[in-house]
DNA sequence: ATCTTTGCAAAGCTTTTGCAAGCTT
DNA sequence: AAGCTTGCAAAAGCTTTGCAAAGAT
């Protein structure tokens, strides 16, 4: 398992097939190191039609092979999944993407929308900030 | 204080004008029973232009006098913002949106952070689900 | 053989921009 | 008077769609 991710995520899928342009896009999302946007990913795949791409992106968003990562400024990012439920820590100053998962968190998190008189179906969260590397040391 | 905001909310900033335009804008911001989008905003103000509706938009949301509240769905709507620092529960079924805030999670999520060796800016929370009026009545 | 997927180009949405005219302070 | 704001219309992003050809199982 070089990354995570194969061709395999699509393969035995009943109704969907694993296709050339696919292929090439599951590789440059599994190759790709940082998070990127619909447009890099068709830019970086000059021989897969731009329909395609955006085509494949929603897909793998529904097999939960890739994530959507909202950034500050409004602009949407993705990246591979790593993990089921996960929250991001998108760094403003290189552009890295971390995840993180926090039991205690969720629960906090029910417990306010059940105070609220809420169903929670859902929730994202997402923190902006800056990652080890790039943050000032302090102290 | 009817609402919540008036025209105040634009005098006394330097360089900053109130005019008829935005006066506009700002009261039907204010009367709004529920999220909106730009494009309801802007067909609610038939006498006011396209461009001046988005640029008010946006100045009212740095004026955090105006929040950008995102869906499940990727879209946007915004909202009167009722406090500095909150999150959203935003209802699935009839559109509405509340709003809250839990210090306790605050500092749950800036832990998180501190972990992941993280300098935390900011972050945003929205819960998604069904609010009190459109749950199914469970016991 | 059947049903899915592709690519292209056009169409769709949403938001931004340039600029002269019009307001506010 | 000085300079912020408006409106229009064009331009700019970004994503989706229609459809015939190509491909997968």
């Amino acid at each position: 398992m070089p990354t995570g991710v194969d061709a395999a995520a699509l393969t035995g899928r009943p109704g969907l097939r694993l296709t050339g342009p696919r292929r090439a896009v599951l590789e440059a999302v599994a190759a790709a190191a940082t998070p990127f946007t619909a447009e890099e990913l068709a830019q970086s795949l000059p021989g897969v039609g731009r329909a395609t791409v955006f085509r494949t992106i929603r897909l793998l968003q529904d097999l939960d092979i890739l994530c959507r990562v909202p950034l500050e400024d409004g602009s949407i990012r993705y990246q591979l999944s790593r993990g089921d439920h996960h929250h991001h820590l998108v760094c403003s100053q290189c552009g890295a993407v971390g995840e993180f998962d926090d039991p205690e968190l969720d629960r906090l998190i029910q417990r306010n929308a059940r105070r609220a008189g809420f169903t929670l179906a859902s929730h994202s969260l997402e923190l902006y900030g800056s990652c080890r590397a790039c943050s000032p040391g302090r102290g």
